[in-house]
DNA sequence: GCACATTTGTAATTTTATTACAATAAACTT
DNA sequence: AAGTTTATTGTAATAAAATTACAAATGTGC
């Protein structure tokens, strides 16, 4: 355990005296680091063995130890734990929050996702006759980068937003062709029904959702991203972040396997946007 | 820059004894930070002083200073590094990198994203009488995004990818809007036009872009997020989750700005998705 | 209110780190 | 290549910091 909780648990274990270092530790642990036991005793308004002994109670071997101890708690604190957002917060705290509670979905997506089906996600993505994204709502702005990224292959890409299209979409599909409908909950009604006329026109179906859902259900191959989701918010936000990770993954599988030819071809994609752009200075033609 | 790597790099600008000394500490950093100086030095085979001396080099205060610094370094364990991929990667590997450069992008904006701006961006959004959020290319998906969030909070947003929408809407634009301009390298010239058109119209222009960038000139307040991208793939990958990110920030500070009654409202929203859903077993109503 | 235990502080000691300076080694000049 | 300069390294002295031993003070139970 970190010292710092360690700290904060023990409190009740302290002496009084031991209670005043621990108040200006915990109120300024940067500065702390930086002390030396007479400074810290000074501030604690204690005495050096005290704040020694202090250091012991935490099983630390004196003040140095104690201040290693106290920088690696700092230096990282609970790495990326999923901390949920709360009424009180401050913008500082709830920038730190949902940035690691991102970082700790995306690790958990990382260990939980499938790489076989990846694998097999790439292999019919790079033979498919035609690429079409599907979703709705939140899901519906994956569908969209999917596209863009997709695009850049010279593969024809569509996506549509609209259930009316996409159903249009899915039953002039054929052998062939791919289709990859998006959906974190994967009980979207209307994206089921189109996973469904997709398979029956012989489409490869990929659903990019919950494992053990409907969609998944309608899916030929199902890439599922187990990613505990923070409710309190009543918006997708980690799910979605996770989605996008899973789609770059998708794209970089592909080009990989199309060889360093085709990223040749990329490149140009990417030059050709020059002309939309401002130069940087360090840049120049 | 974290001590370990420090030493790695500058390892040409040391003498031969304190290159001893980084030979020991590279080879067991775990051991150095619980030794004294002298315990260091007779492992480095030179005398105290060098040791004094090469952290000193290394811009700490001293010795202890250095353990310090190593400490946090060691707690750190860099996991997330931007790997980047190549050639002969397989799928572990691949995704792995992927996951894992995402992580490391969001752990790098997360230290330099500024947390004054979001706040007063924040402030900014929650008294907009309208929100436009515009992005081209993969900034798009970015803006769609947003809208989606932003919506919920029955505010008027709009949301286009559209140059010729984009310029009739900045043109509208009045006192009190809010226009969101989304570009990760903040050069693309038509949204500089859209952001400079939306000022002259008084309206604030936040701008998600990089600092220092000819859009970044042209907005009210500029949130960068200086993310290190990885070139090789010539697609924007990292940075636009480090963008979702960011909005989903916005969108959460939106909502506790606006207090726990108005939280009832989004609730309100996400449940009227539910005739649209497959119910669940374990949530039935 | 006294004996005992716990907590806290003072002062001495020890450990640890730093400084000042001298010796050595390397590089450069003529 | 010898002499001069500069950089590097080490020795020994000094200073700083942490720890220990012990004594004073405070609190607790009977």
């Amino acid at each position: 355990m970190n010292v710092l909780e360690k700290i904060v648990n023990s409190v009740t274990n302290f002496s009084k005296s031991e209670r005043k270092v621990a108040e200006v530790i915990l109120a300024n642990p940067q500065t702390t680091i930086h002390s030396s036991i007479a400074a810290l005793a000074k501030m604690a308004d204690v005495s050096e063995p005290t704040v020694n002994r202090f250091c012991r109670r935490l099983d630390t071997k004196g003040f140095p130890d104690f201040k290693l101890h106290l920088a690696q708690s700092l230096a990282n604190g609970t790495p990326y734990v999923n901390r949920h957002v709360e009424e009180e917060d401050g913008p500082e705290a709830y920038t730190a929050k949902i940035f690691e509670s991102t970082m700790a979905a995306l690790d958990s997506a990382r260990h939980n996702v499938d790489i076989n089906t990846i694998n097999r996600a790439v292999d019919v993505l790079t033979q498919a006759k035609k690429i079409s994204f599907f979703g709705l709502g939140a899901s519906a702005s994956v569908a969209h980068d999917a596209q863009n990224k997709f695009f850049r292959f010279n593969v024809p890409v569509v996506c549509f937003d609209d259930i009316v299209m996409q159903r249009m979409s899915a039953i002039n599909s054929a052998e062939g062709d791919v289709v990859v409908c998006i959906s974190h909950t994967g009980r979207t009604k209307n994206l089921c029904d189109i996973a469904s006329i997709a398979r029956e026109n012989d489409a490869t179906v990929i659903g990019v959702t919950a494992y053990d859902s409907p969609l998944a259900r309608e899916c030929t191959l199902v890439l599922s991203l187990d990613v505990p989701e923070d409710t309190d918010m009543y918006m997708p936000m980690a799910s979605r972040v996770a989605q996008l990770v899973l789609i770059d993954i998708l794209a970089t599988g592909f080009t990989l396997r199309r060889g360093s030819k085709f990223r040749e071809n990329l490149k140009k994609v990417k030059d050709s946007l020059r002309g939309s752009r401002f130069e940087k200075k360090d840049n120049p033609a």
